[in-house]
DNA sequence: CGGATGTCAGTCGGACTGATATAA
DNA sequence: CTTATATCAGTCTGACTGACATCC
C-alpha cells in the first residue's frame, strides 16, 4: 500500500508541475491571430487530413453550427478548403491549404524554439530525463487510448 | 555538434509529444462551467492569493474592462469577494470565496484522478520515470523563470 | 418518409477600443 | 495637473438553441 500512496502523490504532484507548465508551454507558439477554436479545427485537420465536417464534430467542444461558422471563416482565410464529396452529396470534404499547413508547422516551431531555449538552460542532471520524460508522455498517450469509449462521454 | 542536433530533436519530439498529451491533460479538469477567463482568473488567485485588479492585468490575457467585467461575474457567481483597499481608494482587493477555492480545488481532484487512471495502466518500464519527469518540469519552469525579463514581450 | 449532414436565424456571453470618473 | 485605477458605452467575434433544407 506504500506504493498506493505513492501513485497516488506522483499523479498530484505531475497533474500540479504539469498545470503549472502548461501556463508556459502553451503560449510558446506565440498569439494566435485566429481564435482559439479556430486553430484547433486547423490542427486536427493537420493530425488527420481531409475530414467532414461531422467528422469534425466528435473532437471539437462546438456544436455543428458554430463548427460550420468557423471553418467559414477559415475558408474565408484562406487556411481551409471545401469540397463536395463526389460520393455523398450531403457531405463536404475540408482540408487544409498549404497555408495552413504552414501555420501549423509555424507554430510547432515556435514551441520547439522555445523549449530548446529552456533545455538549454536545464541543469547537466536533467538532461538524461528528457528522453524518458517524452516516452512517458507516449505511453500516458496510449494508456488515454485503451480507456477512450469505456469512459462515459 | 551531434549533441546539438540531439538537443534540437530532443526539443521537437518533446514538443510534439507535449501537445498530443495537453490534448488529453486539458480535458481531465472536466468542462469549466465559467468561461477560460473566468477559469484562469480563480487559477491565478488561488495561486497568489489576495490581489488587486491591476495585478491580474499582467498575468491574465485580457484588457482592463475585460477584467473588471469578468470579476463582477465571479463576484455575481460567489466564487470571489471584492474589498476596497484601505491604503489605496482607488484599488480593489480580490480574493478567492470558500467556493472559488472549492472550485479549484474540484479541478484538480479531477486531474489528478485521471492522471492516477492513466498512470494505474503504464507499463512497468515506465513507472520510473514519472517522477524524474516531475522533476524535468520543475526544472524547465526553473529556466523559464530565469528567462523572464529578458525576453521580448 | 426517416436518418444523417449541413445551414439559417435569433440570442447571448464575453472580448475589444475609446472615453470617462475618482483617488494618489 | 498627471498618473494610476477602475468603469461605462458601443461594437464585434464566436458560441448556443431551434428550425430548416438537402441528400441517401
Amino acid at each position: 500500500m506504500n506504493r498506493e500512496l505513492t501513485a497516488n502523490d506522483q499523479a498530484e504532484r505531475l497533474a500540479a508541475e504539469l498545470v503549472r507548465f502548461n501556463s508556459v508551454f502553451i503560449r510558446l507558439a506565440g498569439p494566435a491571430e485566429i481564435g482559439f477554436s479556430n486553430l484547433s479545427i486547423v490542427h486536427t485537420l493537420h493530425e488527420r487530413g481531409p475530414s467532414r465536417l461531422s467528422d469534425l464534430l466528435d473532437t471539437e467542444r462546438i456544436k455543428q453550427p458554430a463548427l460550420s461558422a468557423a471553418v467559414n471563416r477559415l475558408v474565408a482565410d484562406g487556411l481551409v478548403t471545401r469540397s463536395r464529396d463526389p460520393q455523398d452529396g450531403r457531405a463536404s470534404i475540408l482540408q487544409l491549404t498549404a497555408a495552413g499547413e504552414q501555420l501549423v508547422r509555424t507554430r510547432q516551431e515556435r514551441r520547439v524554439s522555445g523549449l530548446q531555449h529552456l533545455i538549454e538552460r536545464l541543469p547537466q542532471s536533467e538532461m538524461g530525463s528528457i528522453s524518458s520524460a517524452i516516452t512517458l508522455l507516449a505511453a500516458l498517450m496510449d494508456a488515454h487510448r485503451m480507456t477512450e469509449g469505456t469512459d462515459s462521454e
